[in-house]
DNA sequence: GCTATAACTGAATCCTGGTTCATTTTTTAC
DNA sequence: GTAAAAAATGAACCAGGATTCAGTTATAGC
């Protein structure tokens, strides 16, 4: 006979998985390199080494889900914020604004995005290159509209968009690695800044 | 008694020494992830794995020594060019020509010193971290010195620095992982136009 | 309460790849 | 040419860490 599991159980499990998913989190922000044992993250959920398989079928396809959790995270946050604006600049300000700002508050986030993720992206079967490209892709696109609206100079809009998210990722890791005092205020004025000349906003 | 090492010893050990970078070189650019093993590199060289720690004292220090060349190599091309001009904005051109330029004809540095280094930088004690540093510092005075000539508009210019490296390894990396052709003259200018707009040159 | 099934445990297994070292080959100095 | 020293070899060793699995505990269904 097979047994069923009672919502008590289902709703238990629910939460241990999103437990280890957090202990995850924890420790891929912690240690920058991707050498982090199964072990360590178990430990930290408060679980057997073994169990981490009941819940996940191995370390590769832990990793995919918690980047690609926080990348949609990430991209739920940009979408909506880019919603409320309807002229491209703004939007494009906005996207910024709201990316800087996630990143600042969630670190964990931004520690495994930016650091974490390149390393793995070129580790594991690249399953990951569109998540870069997508990123891009939505600069290229409101590059390509101001373009079309005439209201930027002529330039090759994908290798625009590919500087644009370039800056962000640098200065966001240099932020991450430093201990120092930023003035946000001042840094992320720069920034914003930086990429409108850039892409050459009248 | 202790014997000394004739001249034709010598020379051959120095060739093999070579010889042994240049394998790990090659094998460090092919496989893009931090997982080459030094059996592949005695391989390519023609050696046994045990001759490899005559030459070197471990990975790390293979690692070390590789990338600590390819940037000093790099680093060099980029200064001889910069010293043909005397105007800030000429060497900022220049540079980034330079390098573009350069990565484009070293693929194998660009891998390397692109895709390589980042992980390293956070897997091993960040021997590396300087050389982050020394780059982007490079631009930082280039971009204070147009600040103090009232050529450009107020900024922080650290952050600007920053982010002004950081298009050329996001446009970089894209093109390494890239299979299509590009059209170099029009992405390597909307790069260059597109930092120079950056900075606010008027 | 009882038994079959499912969940959990953590020690044991397995694999990978860096590093070592006893042995073999080459070089030195006479 | 020969014996001592140095260089080279590659199989064996070893460590770390992912994964497994036999044994244990909890749950389901009656």
């Amino acid at each position: 006979m097979v047994y069923n599991k009672t919502k008590k159980v289902l709703a238990r499990q629910e939460k241990l998985r999103k437990k280890i998913l957090a202990a995850a989190k924890e420790v891929m922000a912690e240690d920058t390199a991707g050498k982090f044992s199964i072990k360590s993250i178990a430990q930290k959920a408060g679980i057997a080494t073994g169990t981490f398989y009941l819940y996940f079928a191995n370390k590769e396809a832990l990793i995919e889900i918690v980047v690609q959790d926080l990348y949609a995270e990430l991209l739920a946050i940009i979408k909506e914020e880019r919603a409320r604006y309807t002229d491209v600049f703004d939007k494009l300000r906005a996207s910024m604004e709201v990316c800087i700002k996630t990143f600042l508050k969630k670190r964990q986030m931004a520690k495994i995005l930016l650091v974490y993720f390149p390393e793995i992206n070129s580790t594991i079967n690249s399953k990951f290159t569109h998540i870069e490209k997508d990123l891009i892709n939505f600069v290229k696109e409101d590059i390509d509209q101001l373009l079309a609206e005439d209201r930027i100079p002529p330039q090759d809009s994908l290798v625009s968009a590919t500087a644009f998210v370039g800056t962000f990722r640098e200065v966001m890791l240099s932020w991450l690695n430093t201990e120092e005092e930023v003035d946000w205020e001042q840094a992320y004025n720069t920034l914003v800044e930086y990429n409108m000349r850039g892409i050459g906003k009248k």
